[in-house]
DNA sequence: TCAAAAGTGTTAAATATACACCCATGT
DNA sequence: ACATGGGTGTATATTTAACACTTTTGA
């Protein structure tokens, strides 16, 4: 269920490997791979969920099955590596490079990890990645690893470390296509707990669209849209006068 | 070069389909489509160039060589269909779903054409479908059907006759995504001759977005934008008095 | 000379912007 | 009481919308 560059683990015998590719070969459409820029908000910055992959680090990704919608995929692969589903899920490009493949990639970690690499290794193939992005309520993601329980660790998008091949381009286009969407449809909610106030809309929308929003406008049209209730009062942990708190309105009926 | 379900043509003998058909296996990627909704505009209304596949029509498709780009594979299919390169091509969506082949389709014209139909036929595969469409200037246009000299003709947008499996859902995604595009980014232009007329661009947004414009606001909208300059004045043909005409203003440098 | 289409201007409504003011809370 | 952050109001600028007026041209 994982993706070429993701689908070892130090423990598995050697025998396990080549028969997992084995499998996999047969389970999955060849030369099409998702790839998914899980976004988070903590402590004022944007992060994504990353794997370790030795070296470098990769983006949570996987393959359609071949009796497998496009779309299941994804959710799976996003199940898979938060334990969440109903997150908010978005195809928003495709990398068709005819020279993208992880071969030599795939050679180093081999040669790493001590296994024998094979020109002619399904994971040695072009691979033409759906890049999609989730947006997640951090504080309720418990990264699982997976399946392969891989180690696995929240980073600042703003702040990538060394990553395979195009996963940093491609976490960057999920960035740029963010701050898109964000100011057409009101989407950044989804990064936010259930019950938010609008204090914390406005510094995350700050964070994503890097740049300074006037607090009184910003609350305006906000409330303007008629998208959100507001509740009670915010009482804990926060220093000064506690702000409202809001939630999205009959998010089930429409 | 062509799709699958657009591949023959009536004179090509029994031995050249299944020769083409073997072919075609080992040089594209399997299970990955591209299909354009090629877009023209004449007398008010918007057209889409499709292909006669007997019973039904067709969107011009084809796929992707194992050593090419996908960008690069859309435009040779469109050059192919058109003769024309340069054109604004956008990917705009794919279609995944797993139940997504032309099985049925294909063993209906199989059947009207008299060949023999087989269930392991590479053609059969469940496809997906990178969903691209195209703006041309229809009068540019001298469609060639291909290298396979398909019967083809320019259909109405919003009228479209029958189509296989999901096309017409399709080309109705290409227009919805083309009236998202003209709302934020001026890329209408390139359904128009090199030099046209503000009056044509009004009624071609109008037309797109299938709702009046009022034409003092969008002339001064446009001519705001400062991407148009003005050229002499229109003189043949139209009826009453001669609009200026305009072209995009350095096209080139930027 | 008149109707139709094109080009431009003028005013009112709606929105965006900037900033001011008051409220609640912890120190 | 005062500094900080939150909630709201108000004056101004900008943009959008509606419509009026003038010009050109063919019938």
């Amino acid at each position: 269920m994982a993706k070429c560059h993701n689908w070892f683990h130090p423990q598995l015998a050697l025998l396990d490997i080549y028969q997992y590719l084995q499998q996999a070969s047969e389970w999955y459409l060849p030369h099409v791979s998702v790839d998914i820029t899980i976004i988070g908000f903590q402590e004022g910055t944007l992060k994504v969920l990353l794997l370790d992959s030795g070296e470098k680090w990769t983006l949570p990704g996987g393959y359609i099955g071949k009796e497998e919608s496009m779309n299941d995929a994804a959710v799976r692969v996003l199940e898979d590596r938060t334990g969440l589903t109903g997150q908010y899920l978005k195809l928003f490009q495709v990398f068709g490079d005819k020279s993208r493949n992880f071969k030599e990639d795939i050679r180093e970690m081999f040669r790493q990890q001590g296994f024998e690499w094979k020109e002619d290794l399904w994971i040695n193939d072009r691979y033409i990645s759906m890049a999609y992005y989730a947006l997640v309520d951090l504080d309720q993601v418990h990264p699982t690893g997976g399946k392969m329980n891989q180690p696995h660790a929240w980073h600042d998008l703003n702040d990538l470390p060394p990553m395979w091949m195009d996963h940093a381009q491609i976490a960057q286009g999920a960035l740029e296509q963010l701050k898109r969407d964000i100011t057409i449809e009101q989407i950044s909610f989804n990064l936010l707990p259930e019950e938010f106030t609008m204090p914390q809309l406005h510094r995350l929308h700050e964070t994503i669209l890097d740049k300074k929003l006037e607090r009184s406008r910003f609350q305006k049209k906000m409330l303007a849209l008629n998208l959100f209730e507001r509740l009670p009062k915010l009482k804990e942990d926060v220093p000064h006068r506690k702000p409202y708190l809001y939630r999205i309105k009959d998010a089930d009926d429409h």
